[in-house]
DNA sequence: TCCACTTTGAGAATGCGTGCACAAAGTCGA
DNA sequence: TCGACTTTGTGCACGCATTCTCAAAGTGGA
């Protein structure tokens, strides 16, 4: 019955699965029963053929000719996704970027709730942010277990980052997501992805630069 | 002789320059004056035959027996992602994340330089965040030429996203840093890049549920 | 000068992801 | 009931990325 056996999903599909889902939830809130894989290629801006082999994936939930029952698709796309359960969420470092995301609202919509903010300076500790004191990072492992905490929000400066994630892992934490621009590692067993401002800002440094090179008065390249 | 023509330069690679950048930056300033690819790759947590085989990419600046003279390598790198020039960015959206965004130190140490601060809500426009102050986004196209702003980072509510990216590229602004939770398009010649935050916890979840589901009885962790 | 050692650079094999193209499956109107 | 039409699900081919492997290039000590 779990959600776990099925065939394996490729990474880059489980990567647009959110992309369907939202699109999904969009089409349902206007009533629509049925969408297509044409429709739903547009909606989540990807390819109509991507779209039918990610979905097959998760199983034959199409019909010929008609499309896919939005509820119901999403509905699989969410059991997927572990949507339909709460994920209790930990944001460690609580400075500019934390305090903006543990305001942010985008999250708390699909059952991830932020239930704890963590920083280790002793002058944040006690202050609210939002809903929530900020806490000690020395409780950390108290708070984890005690608040069923499996996703934590790595928030803090470089140099701090390892050691942190370290300290998430060893508390029972096996999903983070890392803002820090540091290379860290985890343990096999515990996801990590990376989100950092500078890379990004980096290539599409790259791709200005190739094309012509951005700026008019600095006439001297190509 | 321009950083442009050369070989083409694979996505992935490029993604990854960045990685090394930092950690040449970070070598460089230990005074290390050359480092193999098999410590470079260690750093950038990477394989050494990717770090070569990239590297090979902007050309043969390695020396056999030897390994990569870090400032040399790190002037390439450089060059090639456009880091040796100065890039005026103007941010859209000054809700929490675009403050936060606005406050970030991380860009500003490589040419990236935050210029401007735009909001639609004229109850914000005015006000200072960090140096700057808020301006309506009205002024958008004039303060773009003006300041020659090349890059935009999008941080509007997702209803608005489309939006707003099309007055950025009528503006003459050809790389798009996106945070709203929207699929967004842009015509060929101008970069977008995504950063979802909702997704990327979305994928956390899909494995961490494929692991054993996470919360209740934690049975068969190692 | 020569030899043992280190390390790069690239050829080749493999695997993953994408997208085309089409048969199979199902709908709907007459 | 039948036939035209729609749309899915998947086999297949292609291209990109990763990784292995090893000859070539260069160093440094004797």
């Amino acid at each position: 019955m779990g959600a776990t056996p099925r065939r394996r999903i490729p990474e880059a599909t489980v990567a647009r699965l959110p992309l369907y889902y939202r699109a999904l939830v969009e089409t349902g809130e206007r009533q629509v029963p049925t969408i297509s894989s044409e429709r739903l290629a547009e909606l989540a801006g990807v390819n109509a053929a991507k779209v039918r082999k990610d979905l097959s994936y998760l199983g034959s939930y199409g019909t010929r000719g008609v499309g896919y029952d939005v509820e119901y698709l999403l509905h699989e796309i969410s059991r997927e996704l572990g949507l339909t359960r709460d994920w209790p969420v930990a944001i460690v470092g609580i400075g500019n970027l934390g305090r903006a995301l543990a305001n942010y609202r985008g999250f708390g919509a699909r059952g991830f709730r932020v239930v704890a903010l963590f920083d280790a300076d002793a002058e944040l500790v006690g202050r609210r942010v939002g809903e929530l004191a900020v806490e000690s990072i020395d409780d950390l492992d108290r708070v984890v277990a005690e608040r069923g905490i499996a996703i934590g929000i790595l928030a803090v400066p470089a140099a701090f980052a390892q050691d942190v994630a370290d300290r998430l892992v060893a508390a029972g934490v096996e999903s983070i997501l890392n803002f820090a621009p540091a290379v860290c590692t985890v343990p096999d067993g515990v996801s990590m992805r990376k989100v950092d401002l500078a890379i990004e800002l980096q290539i599409l440094s790259f791709y200005q630069l190739r094309r012509g090179a951005g700026t008019p008065q600095r006439a001297e390249l190509p």
